[in-house]
DNA sequence: CTGAAAGCGCTTACAG
DNA sequence: CTGAAAGCGCTTACAG
């Protein structure tokens, strides 16, 4: 089934097709009635320009580029939701590229090459070297670009965000402000940007408390860190726990309850994304909320802003956060 | 920063653009020497082919187009999960379509314009009707379409799914056979393609022991859910419980025991996903297991194939279902 | 307000 | 094995 185009309507409608794509592009250029006969026949036909063609010839995709890592994680997900909404309002199409640390270049230079008209920075497991190489990639190619729940120190690049470092270290201070004294954190063995700035906001908190900060590193694999948590008991003491990951703040209540702790009673416990998983564990956990899809409903329309050319408040956008008090503190 | 074009490439080997195409696309047709020559100037000034207008030349745009209803649930982004990797590792570039039932006939004109090789169907919130315009629109426009955890009666498109009757019906023989007789049933109030499934497995194996089927239905918002099972209780009697997700069966889980009655003891319980909600729940949650994330990297595969006009073995395939047990049951 | 023509950056028969 | 040329389906100055 070949599929209508310009040419058909143009046929169809006795004009020539540089007038029918005006009709499409700009309609205040061309007759009322000439356009109406136009529209009559795009409606008959079923015609929609192909959008390959247009994008050549125009060196405009109308298609943004999603660089992410992992989708399942259910932080990035909620952000693509935001991203998706927002880019179905100003009609933008999305393109996901998941990128590997190892293959970052690889990424960026196919991203170029695919021609989108502007780039959303999701993956946060870099370090300084990489952060160096999608600065790179996307200034030379000169797409504007957006780094969303991920910021570079040096505020190259427009970023939208939530204060980590200061809603975590709020947390950190109303467990102190409780009389909690053996408070740990609990991290990721492997390293993510935003769990950086949360161990720096734990830290901070602590170290003014004069109270040793304490990080207890695992995975978000469950029977993992069920195993970690399992051995933990037998030679810590500890009367509170902060979570980077909701998840595995609920598999240490778990672990503590069946080791015959009460929380909050002996432990106070808190998570620091405020997921589902807070609402179904047993007690209900206290969180600092990240407004995860607004950052990425807020990082998109800024891209938006930056694609057309118009003009925008701030290049750096921090969101608020707040805490969610539950149960468990 | 203007991107290196082939012309470029060509004037600095000194060959015709021609030959610079072929040493991209048909190596084995180009004079060794040359293509050396070639692939070490493309190399130094970093080309890479612009996609679009590949794509409009080729008329492939090596890209497929993967609809999706709300990204945010784990088993759609579990989904992505399978389909991103299997991509990536065939070159295929991804856009994401989000279509609500209303605006399904839209969406598909829309993926069609932008030109993509194969269509990956996830949207499982349909009806009939709507059915059938996903079926015309596919075939109209002769695009491959695989349907991904869906299927539709008729067989008329390929499909990777799980025999979710089958699935649950063996789950609900299992309670039933512990003796269990006021098994319910928890439903989304929302219709979707596989709860329907589900619901009608649990109705067969409860007619089958003459006993009444019962399905409750409630909603995702655990708040909303909350409230539905506090009132449950003070007017049911029930001594077994499936849910269609183990979020709700979590969120169950939780309000029976507040309300004094002890799982599994008084009640089994069972999920229908097999996601981490169900290994950080308390007790742990038994399964029906559905392999999401393969449902998606087969789904993805076939479409590969069918794009590539390479033989199957079949368009309709059926992934195995397990049941893992655990604490709850 | 409208049309003829060039051009976007590639691929692909067709000659040679 | 290589190049000249047409064409993919659009947009956009440029004339008129």
């Amino acid at each position: 089934m070949a599929n209508t185009t310009i040419y058909d309507v143009a046929g169809a409608a006795k004009v020539s097709l540089a007038t029918v794509s005006r009709v499409m592009n700009n309609p205040e250029k061309v007759n009322p009635e000439t356009r109406e006969r136009v529209l009559k026949v795009i409606k008959e036909l079923g015609y929609k320009p192909n959008a390959i063609a247009r994008g050549l010839a125009s060196r405009k995709s109308t298609t943004i580029g999603v660089i992410i890592s992992d989708i399942t994680r259910a932080s990035v997900s909620q952000m693509l939701g935001g991203i998706i909404d927002v880019a179905k309002k100003y009609e933008y199409s999305i393109k996901i590229f998941s990128a590997s640390n190892v293959e970052l270049e690889d990424t960026m230079r196919n991203v170029v090459a695919e021609q989108v008209d502007g780039i959303l920075f999701l993956n946060e497991e870099l370090n300084k070297d990489e952060i160096a190489v999608v600065v790179k990639n996307a200034k030379e190619a000169n797409i504007p670009t957006v780094l969303t729940n991920v910021n570079f120190a040096d505020n190259v690049l427009p970023y939208v965000i939530v204060d980590y470092v200061e809603g975590t270290y709020e947390l950190t201070k109303r467990m102190i402000d409780m009389g909690r004294k053996d408070i740990y954190l609990f991290s990721t063995v492997r390293h993510y940007f935003t769990n950086d700035l949360k161990e720096e906001g734990y830290i901070k908190a602590m170290n003014e408390a004069h109270l040793e900060p304490r990080i207890f590193r695992t995975s978000g694999d469950v029977s993992i860190s069920t195993a970690h948590f399992q051995e933990f008991f037998t030679n810590h003491s500890i009367d509170g726990a902060i979570s980077v990951r909701d998840s595995i703040a609920v598999n240490f209540m778990n672990v503590a309850i069946k080791n015959g702790r009460k929380i909050p009673e002996d432990i106070s416990v808190a998570g620091l994304q405020n997921t589902k998983y807070a609402l179904l564990s047993r007690p209900t956990l206290t969180c600092l909320d990240t407004p995860v899809y607004d950052i990425g409903a807020v990082a998109m329309r800024l891209l938006t802003k930056l694609m057309r050319q118009e003009e925008v408040d701030s290049l750096h956008i921090v969101l608020p956060h707040s805490i969610i008090k539950r149960e468990s503190l």
